[in-house]
DNA sequence: AACGCTAACGTTAGCGTTAACAATGCGATT
DNA sequence: AATCGCATTGTTAACGCTAACGTTAGCGTT
């Protein structure tokens, strides 16, 4: 006789219910999963031993069997910035609803993809969302092959036949400065970070055509809209910035700073974020000038932050739950199979909004 | 002959690896694990195997039989608030390190605690982590009773035996009070939330005593260091305000207006978070007048929105990363044993420290 | 009365992995 | 040469659960 059991288990399994309740396992399992037919007093006797033994079901065993986990793998780059939190609420919101759970996966760095990616196979789990990432084909197949259903959120790349959402930052910018012509502005400035052009050929790099970029797309939007109503736009009022999380505020008080000092100042600014924004907010303040009264400012993006600010940014909001509840929604429709087989994948674009502020007003 | 297998399998096992490099599936498991030896030659051989068939260990066999998957729950009220992000952002880092997995748990409202406990011991995950919850001696019990080691972060009730983290709440109110008397004032005022005393006696709090109370701590933190140096604090400087996540800075800038109100108004404020002392700030520059010049303003928390103000808001910080790497760490050490076992449950008291910011300043 | 039908429940096997033990082979030791 | 020891690999059963199918009893139908 082997010793097994040596640890003694301290937990209760469905045999365990089943023999309580006088029954077969498959009842039992019956019982927790509400289907097929049960009598009545067979399922009240089956509850009272769950109850009794506080049963509850091992979902290893589960989704060995199932091959399903009710788990949905959420990559981003980074849990601290604040703009994954509303989008990781919306996910969780739904998720939870739906009896699926979240898997959080930090993937910081383009290195890790790799990892990451077998992580997420290894937990075996349903779905999977990614957030702002710069995921390849390769990634995304692999994925695919063990049956996993993805989602990607504004991936930098555009991947064929890949149910996505995408916000429109073109039109996000466009509404940003039809906004501060519709008060008036003509000298609009801009900051806005790497446009993902003239990238240096790494190893990785080397076959990559940036087909999505967010900076791009708002430079374009930005672009195109000041064309649109014959605005002149000097060079010099097109600063490129430092994104990176840490950089960011400063960066855009330095761009600010910059514009300022220009012989022919803008009046208005376009921060591309809204970090860049509260930068150039500040930057103005600290000369002891005022916002709006000598510089309009607007961001994009909508964090909590815009809030804080004084005067509140005005900002262009991206709907950030909103986006999470999507995506959420999006895989779980796929893993249940929702969606008609023939149909194209899902392929959403969502538009930002303008959320005004005290941050912007009529040109003087 | 059943029809078991009419859902193509896909992807490959353990099995198939076996039948590739012409091994047992034993000696597979022995390769991908590492362990006990292995011949150079086989080992060779399996490799390749497992890498032609882009074999991916299953988790939820894994899990099943070791009865431990390498997982961590992480119980947050909301991931929208500000203050996890770093927290979660140390967990993540320090369990994967380990090659444990995250599963993010959505815990936003006192009611659900019981299906999310449920949920967590579902999953079957190694480790248990809450963050500024209020669980319950029975809420741990049961987790306890499923082999699932815990860690509390700043849990609202003391529960004995159970490892947990906390912040030094009294002691980050001192630093704040005696950051501001160092600066020369002598009359500080205070906003704070929620004493957690006389609670309503609703169905789950009736026998409930808070022993550990955020608001309580800081407010007796900032009570014992103005009596300490022989203030005199008229009531009128202590406003309690809504902490909630949406009314917070809202709140912060009401308390503000009415401590500016009074016919002697205080000459600096310790505001119990960060977003009531955003909140304050921008009350003042509402009315024109100018921070730290008029008045100084000090927070608690130390969130990323701090940085962002104009000027620089002073703070208390508390560290947030490092508190979510002893967590994962803590709960790590739990699951392997790495603690002896008589020891005593860990019990860490973290300090926070003043980050001098712009928003405080010597008295005129 | 023989039949079929159906609701209610039971049996069996298998999901992919690993712990425990067994077996093998080969050089070294006595 | 027989024995031992060790390194390496194999065999078996079990983890907890559920899909697929089998069985039973009670009913109405002809």
């Amino acid at each position: 006789m082997r010793l097994y059991k040596s640890v003694r288990k301290m937990v209760a399994t469905l045999v365990d219910v089943a023999r309580m309740a006088q029954v077969s396992t498959m009842t039992v399992s019956r019982v927790i999963n509400n289907k097929d037919l049960v009598g009545e007093a067979t399922y009240q006797r089956v509850m009272e031993a769950v109850e009794a033994l506080s049963y509850v079901p091992n979902s290893a065993a589960r989704s060995l069997v199932s091959r399903q986990n009710k788990a949905i793998a959420v990559l981003i780059a980074s849990v601290v910035n604040p703009y994954y939190g509303l989008v990781m609420e919306g996910i969780e919101n739904v998720a939870e609803a739906n009896g699926y759970s979240v898997l959080l996966i930090n993937a910081n760095q383009q290195e890790k993809y790799p990892s990451c990616i077998d992580n997420v196979i290894s937990r075996g789990v349903s779905g999977f969302i990614s957030s702002h990432l710069n995921l390849h084909q390769a990634h995304i197949d692999k994925l695919l092959k063990h049956g996993i259903k993805c989602v990607l959120i504004d991936n930098e790349q555009d991947l064929d036949g890949i149910a996505s959402i995408k916000s429109d930052h073109r039109f996000g910018a466009s509404v940003a400065v039809e906004h501060l012509i519709g008060l008036g502005h003509r000298r609009i400035g801009l900051i806005h970070g790497n446009l993902g052009m003239n990238l240096k050929d790494d190893d990785h790099g080397k076959e990559e055509k940036y087909s999505f970029n967010l900076w791009r797309l708002r430079y374009e939007g930005f672009i195109a809209t000041v064309r649109k109503h014959g605005l002149h736009i000097p060079q010099d009022y097109i600063i490129q910035s430092d994104a990176s999380i840490e950089a960011n505020v400063n960066s855009g008080m330095l761009a600010m700073d910059r514009l300022m000092d220009l012989p022919s100042p803008p009046t208005a600014v376009y921060a591309g974020n809204d970090l860049f924004a509260i930068g150039a907010l500040n930057a103005v303040l600290h000369r002891g000038l005022r916002v709006p009264r000598d510089y309009s400012i607007i961001g994009h993006g909508g964090i909590d932050a815009t809030k804080y600010t004084f005067p509140v940014l005005t900002c262009v909001k991206q709907p950030r739950f909103e986006i999470g509840c999507h995506a959420a929604t999006m895989v779980i429709d796929l893993i249940e199979g929702n969606t008609r087989e023939g149909q194209p994948p899902v392929f959403e674009v969502i538009r930002p909004s303008l959320v005004p502020g005290g941050s912007t007003g009529s040109i003087a």
